[in-house]
DNA sequence: CCTTTCGCTTGACACCGTGTCAATTGACAT
DNA sequence: ATGTCAATTGACACGGTGTCAAGCGAAAGG
């Protein structure tokens, strides 16, 4: 349907609104900003996406396309103990929050008014979920599971410890660098679901 | 300056607003719905509150007086070791949560476009922290914070666990009942924070 | 060389929610 | 009756999103 565009305008148009989201911190950009740095009017940016919210979603698969996003879990896969697993899985969602972090902060930002930004981030959020769960069961079958936790606790819990809006408050309010927060967060994960850690 | 305005009236408005809040969960909620509720007129709302911000942060200390917030903390205080302090603490922030939870949200989406609301609702992150801090305090002065933790760590940790949107993101989300919540949050704290737990 | 098509531009406009303003009403006091 | 005062009414500006219609320039095809 929108086919007969040029995809270098699409491809300029998803860089702009990478690039502004990052300098903006997820919030502030409009339709309008993000032409300009395109280069482009503001309607022809409607050629390309229905609206703000399909922009923003294209701008996150463009954000995972460039940054190689799911080769980041290969080692989470490859571990061969549990608690390996745990902590590549941690690596490389802690790798890839930064890269994320403003566009996914719009999303979250106009959930509340856009049904389809929220349901597009919530799925993202229950990809995540996965791996979780994939970590804390891989735990689970080495019987390296904390007493007193079931899987389905802790992953709950593990899937929250490392929401976004988590690693913006520690990050930017609470002062750690991207290095102690990814340390943290392991020593974390390991000492609330690793038995006898 | 607007002390002479009828106090009923901005009563009713106060009431207003934090009743569509609780019914909307914190969104949705415009200047007309909160006027109509009311039963007054959307302009009569400016003469009570300058804005949608005033309006919101006067709400806040509303409901705080209504639900006689801060004798909730009263338990904390008096708490003798570091761990029972830490769990009333936790048990304080638990009950106040659904509290204040819908217009907390409201704050927290008007933030990125308002700074007033934004500084207020940081304001009251940062009381919550001192209550954190004061619980971790008590828990080093025993002697019985976990190895590898210093006090300011398990502050900001433990700040960040018990952050409005990872409530919202376990009862809402997760599923997890009020109970659940308090529990398994006692239970996380422990584990995290004291010595052999 | 003329025409069509295509990608984009230009400018106008509707909608929504917030916030402002001026004129008015109705009740209650002195 | 006069004034004061809370609140009403209706109009309007602003900013941001989204829509529409007309036009323009370059490239392609007869």
């Amino acid at each position: 349907m929108m086919s007969s565009l040029n995809p270098d305008t699409r491809k300029r148009i998803l860089q702009a609104t990478a690039d502004l989201l990052s300098e903006g911190g997820g919030t502030g950009v409009r339709m309008s900003d993000i032409a300009k740095r395109a280069g482009i009017s503001r309607q022809a940016v409607y050629l390309h996406f229905a609206n703000r919210a399909d922009l923003l979603i294209a701008t996150t698969f463009y954000v995972d396309e460039l940054k190689d996003s799911d080769g980041r879990l290969a080692p989470s896969r490859a571990a061969k103990t549990g608690t390996e697993r745990l902590d590549a899985y941690i690596e490389a969602w802690a790798g890839y929050l930064p890269e994320i972090y403003p566009i996914g902060k719009a999303l979250i930002v106009m959930g509340p008014t856009d049904e389809e930004a929220r349901s597009a981030w919530a799925q993202r959020m229950q990809d995540m979920r996965e791996g979780c769960e994939a970590a804390i069961n891989a735990l689970k079958r080495d019987g390296d599971l904390a007493p007193g936790m079931t899987a389905q606790l802790a992953a709950d819990l593990l899937w929250t410890l490392l929401l976004l809006p988590n690693w913006e408050h520690l990050t930017q309010i609470c002062g750690w660098s991207q290095n102690q927060y990814l340390k943290h967060m392991k020593a974390t994960a390991r000492r609330l679901f690793v038995l006898g850690a």
